[in-house]
RNA sequence: GGGACCGUAGGGUAGCUUGGUCGAUCCUUUGGGCUUUGGGAGCCUGAGACUCCGGUUCAAAUCCGGGCGGUCCCA
């Protein structure tokens, strides 16, 4: 993939995902393909959270005096947020907000609901759309100004321990839900510059995109009592006392189906996971004016046969060549194709094509149809998964030499460096370099003897540093 | 935050430097018809564009200013 700006565009309209020429910068339109992308992502989302966590949705608007009231919060977003200043011609005594995040919308409401130990932990969570006035150059799924998808999950615990539980709760989620779309991460606690305005830390989780590129796919924030003490979301413990709570809030986007695409996709176009493909299983039927009516209810009968063990199968019976066809569904990146021509019915067989990897074998109509088929589709989703994890570890490597970080992010690698710790040693390395620190990945035991890269201080970490979307 | 470039049918482009020859090129797309269909078919016949506002000029796709939109680079 030379280009992978100029690809992620294409694909994206070529495939029907979504069409960005939507007249407001950033903003665009899901289109009925990509919505069913989307569709399926949510719905693997929801199942995952549901177990655990319970969806609400609050309102759009937030009065500015509550948005106002978490300095460091507001601090961190105001020069992103849209106002809604009027109401029809007159002006509005207290301006709105649209959203940018919930944190402002949900805690007010928090303090009302929580009133004893028993409401606790509250965990909510809800899709919805948020905006944020991007100044910088935006781009379609990745930085946009209104986020269509944004799921942010929020809890409020009694104790500070159960909170630290929590974050690691929605890591073991996240990382289910990656596994499941066969997007790889890098996992690692943000840096304090850049964690979330108002958390105490954020763990967060980056893919690497084609181009070598970090991208933001999740984050997991700690925020502490920040909240509680500015929202007063306070509950009367089992000793009587009146108690701030502990809370975390964590958040996806967009992003997981830009990153999804981008991990997947080649010079064809995308491969989708099956977890959310529209179609499992493409049939494409080689029509001749001979024998049409028997090819196409061969088609319907596998369809149907297909459908009976839980598969999402679509016919191609639109009018054009085959060839036209087979090219269309592996722009779109379904996953397995079924070939069906008068010869294959005299022979009783169908021909199956992966789309990861192009390969043909033909299957016997007869014989456990769904099994083979559903083999594949393990196959090819496990090959989905096992090349994005082999990309991404190809693209990360370690150096104990300052110098050599800038020539191997340009070189589309993600360095891994050991580190002190130190804020302003960080910062003078993200200054040195012109790159952006992830943050931790990983914290050496004490009697590593190791040095930091920067300061040659005993090193506590192993952090990384990108190029970053 | 700073800078550079760009905007011509649904998509991609030629024309712009040197204003008039533009009734705007080519590919793709698309309606109708015939013929075809085992990896992007062919023929016939139609459809479809100068980003918006203002300025210069006898004359603007072309020059100037601004808006909106897009791309890229640097911090």
């Amino acid at each position: 993939m030379e280009n992978f700006s100029e690809w992620f565009h294409n694909i994206l309209e070529e495939a029907n995902i979504t069409d960005s020429r939507y007249p407001i910068k950033g903003m665009a339109i899901w289109m009925p393909y990509g919505f069913q992308i989307r569709k399926y992502t949510l719905e693997l989302l929801k199942e995952l959270l549901d177990k655990d966590n319970d969806e609400v949705l609050f309102p759009m608007l937030v009065p500015e005096k509550e948005l106002a009231k978490e300095g460091i919060h507001v601090k961190g977003f105001e020069d992103e947020v849209y106002w809604v200043t009027k109401g029809g011609q007159k002006d509005l005594n207290e301006q709105l907000a649209l959203r940018p995040t919930s944190e402002t919308a949900i805690y007010p409401m928090y303090s009302l609901w929580i009133r004893s130990h028993i409401d606790l932990p509250i965990k909510y969570y809800q899709i919805a759309n948020t905006f944020r006035y991007e100044t910088k150059h935006t781009r379609p799924l990745i930085r946009v100004r209104e986020i269509t998808t944004f799921k942010e999950a929020h809890t409020a615990h009694a104790t500070k321990k159960e909170a630290d539980e929590q974050v690691e709760d929605y890591i073991k989620l996240y990382k289910e839900f990656f596994n499941d779309l066969g997007i790889p991460y890098l996992i690692s606690k943000r840096p304090s510059w850049d964690t979330f305005p108002g958390a105490d830390y954020t763990m967060a989780f980056d893919t690497i995109m084609p181009d070598g590129k970090t991208l933001q796919i999740g984050t997991v924030h700690n925020l502490g009592q920040t909240f509680a003490k500015t929202f007063d979301i306070t509950f009367e413990d089992k000793d009587g006392e009146h108690k701030y709570v502990y809370q975390t809030c964590a958040g996806l986007s967009d992003r997981v189906v830009a990153a999804m695409i981008a991990s997947h996709g080649d010079e064809k176009g995308l491969s989708l996971p099956s977890m959310v493909s529209p179609n499992h299983v493409t049939i494409i039927p080689i029509l001749f004016k001979k024998g049409k009516e028997d090819v196409l209810n061969k088609c319907e009968n596998i369809k149907e046969q297909l459908e009976a063990v839980g598969l999402r199968v679509n016919i191609d019976d639109r009018d054009i060549r085959p060839g036209k066809k087979f090219y269309d569904w592996e722009l779109k990146g379904t996953p397995i194709k079924l070939e069906l021509g008068p010869r294959d019915l005299e022979n009783n067989i169908t021909i199956a094509m992966r789309r990861d990897n192009l390969e043909k074998v033909e299957i016997d109509l007869d014989d456990l149809l769904a099994d083979n088929i559903l083999n594949l589709i393990a196959k090819y989703d496990k090959n989905l998964n096992s090349k994005s994890w082999a990309f991404l570890e190809d693209h990360v490597k370690f150096t104990a030499d300052l110098n050599e970080v800038p020539k191997l992010i340009e070189d589309g690698y993600v360095v891994s460096f050991n580190w002190c710790g130190d804020d302003d040693c960080g910062k003078q390395i993200e200054e040195e370099t012109g790159y952006d620190i992830l943050g931790i990945y990983e914290e050496l035991d004490g009697e590593s003897g190791l040095k930091c890269i920067k300061d040659g201080e005993d090193a506590k970490y192993v952090a990384l540093i990108a190029k970053t979307y």
